[in-house]
DNA sequence: AGCGCGGCTTTTC
DNA sequence: CGAAAAGCCGCGC
């Protein structure tokens, strides 16, 4: 198989990453799918299913052409946009520099 | 080159 | 069991 089905282990590896994403930093869903081994659409579900977002800011992460997608939280992609510009990172025209702001993940 | 469409995979309700 | 969801990719026009 592909990918790692292994529920635990995948929403580990997802929150580790996302712990490391240091701060004015973004990162994609592509890119986690590909350092962990989860479908990107998985890794959408478990970022949804965050029970404490504070842990682990679900908002850094980006589709991969830049765009937000879409955020679970209170005040949706706008809130989304405030928090990632609290963080540093540019938003123009509603998109994201990935190649200024993507955080590229050592081997996990 | 840009837009629209459908398929794919996993998790949750 | 069936459908939906915070995406991605490939194809056709």
């Amino acid at each position: 198989m592909k990918y790692s089905t292994n529920h635990w282990n995948n929403i580990n590896k997802v929150y580790i990453l996302l712990i490391k994403i240091p701060k004015g930093k973004v990162s994609t869903y592509k890119a986690v799918s590909q350092a962990t081994g989860i479908h990107p659409r998985a890794v959408s579900r478990i970022l949804h299913a965050n029970k404490e977002p504070e842990k682990y800011p679900c908002y850094k992460i980006v589709k991969s052409d830049g765009r937000l997608g879409g955020y679970g939280g209170p005040g949706g992609v706008k809130r989304k946009k405030e928090l990632l510009e609290r963080d540093g990172i540019e938003i123009m025209n509603g998109k994201v520099d990935l190649k200024k702001y993507l955080h590229i993940f050592s081997k996990i």
